[in-house]
DNA sequence: TTGCAAAACGGAGGGAACCTCCGTATAGTA
DNA sequence: TACTATACGGAGGTTCCCTCCGTTTTGCAA
């Protein structure tokens, strides 16, 4: 949850009084919850009134709406890092190519489950040095790792590129977002960008 | 442009009177452009002031965002559709699997161009029956007939599916949006698409 | 314990955008 | 030319985002 206390970014800064942090971890909560419901849709509003907090207190943890949703994303990525690095301590006892891709069908999961979040989390993601793209290049060199292996492994082409099957994987998300047989229809997608790997 | 007249779906209704068609005209044109710049974040009033009608006028012939959006999308799926016709009879004359990869080619070129749009038409495309949809389905069934005769030609595996390597297509462009490499990345993932077609 | 300054709270309200409603204007027909 | 179905347009209701600032609380220091 409150991963984020105010010690951030090398500021000695004294540390969020306890009531700030209570709330922030409140308002990070309930706006976790909604993502879960309804994606990037939330009201700010709603999530301010539901944590018992008012909106002022909100926008001055998230100075906008997009800040909250990058916090809600954060700790997802976070864990993606660190399921990726204990993958790759397992590489010899299980095939890489295996690993690879059930850590990439995490990726999926994960990332389907912020759904709509995408558009917001996008932007971030490709905002030089900001937290948001930190968290996700850490989870990438994670996956990194494991192509690697399963490169060296000779279970995937040479050429292959762990950002732009991370790309791919996203664009599968938003792809079949709305759609009708949503399961079936990312496994396909799935397959065929497994199949993709292969030499 | 004024491809839908006001005697839509089977109904022997009067058409349109002749400034409401300019209007509508006027209005389609305005939201065309300014969707080619600014994607699906278009300001409705905005349209309407720089068409020179009032937002009544707009709103009466796109009952909403989402409508006009869906106008604009029309005419270049209707397109697409024209142009896999066209392409399956030179299917003779030119290796099939370079008709489709050319053919998937024009999907992203035209599919970038809708950008941001892209969460509204989506929306529509899986409502059953939707005129969007129609058209989509027309579109990919031209595909569906290249993908046939590349699979014929022994050049794409038997499972590959038209709509999921459509709806792939889709992914990528949304999951390159906002990538600062977004020409050259776009360029590598479709290269991952289509080594995923080969036996 | 008490006093006090820094920090945090919270909600009124400004602004942007969407969309509706309805009185007014006009095209097209008889 | 007169009349009616159709279309016009913009005022204003609604929803949501975000800012501002007077009030309250916390936690440190005397």
């Amino acid at each position: 949850m409150s991963q984020l206390t105010a010690t951030e970014s090398a500021g000695a800064r004294r540390p969020r009084r306890a009531d700030a942090q209570r709330n922030y971890d409140r308002v990070l909560e309930v706006a976790r919850a909604a993502v879960a419901e309804h994606g990037g849709d939330i009201v700010l509003e709603d999530i301010a009134r539901q944590a018992g907090v008012g909106i002022g207190t909100l926008y001055r943890h998230f100075p906008n709406r997009q800040a909250l949703l990058e916090a809600v994303f954060l700790d997802d990525a976070e864990q993606l890092r660190r399921v990726g690095e204990e993958m790759c301590e397992d590489c010899d006892e299980r095939a890489p190519l295996d690993l690879l891709v059930e850590w990439l069908r995490m990726q999926m999961v994960f990332g389907a489950r912020g759904r709509s979040m995408g558009a917001a989390v996008m932007n971030a993601k490709h905002t030089e040095g900001s937290t948001i793209q930190v968290a996700c290049l850490a989870a990438r060199d994670a996956g990194a790792v494991l192509l690697q292996r399963a490169q060296e492994a000779g279970q995937v082409r040479q050429a292959v590129n762990i950002s732009d099957v991370l790309a791919l994987i996203h664009g599968i998300i938003v792809a079949s977002d709305q759609a009708e047989d949503r399961a079936e229809r990312v496994e396909r997608m799935f397959d065929l960008l497994v199949a993709g790997l292969r030499p």
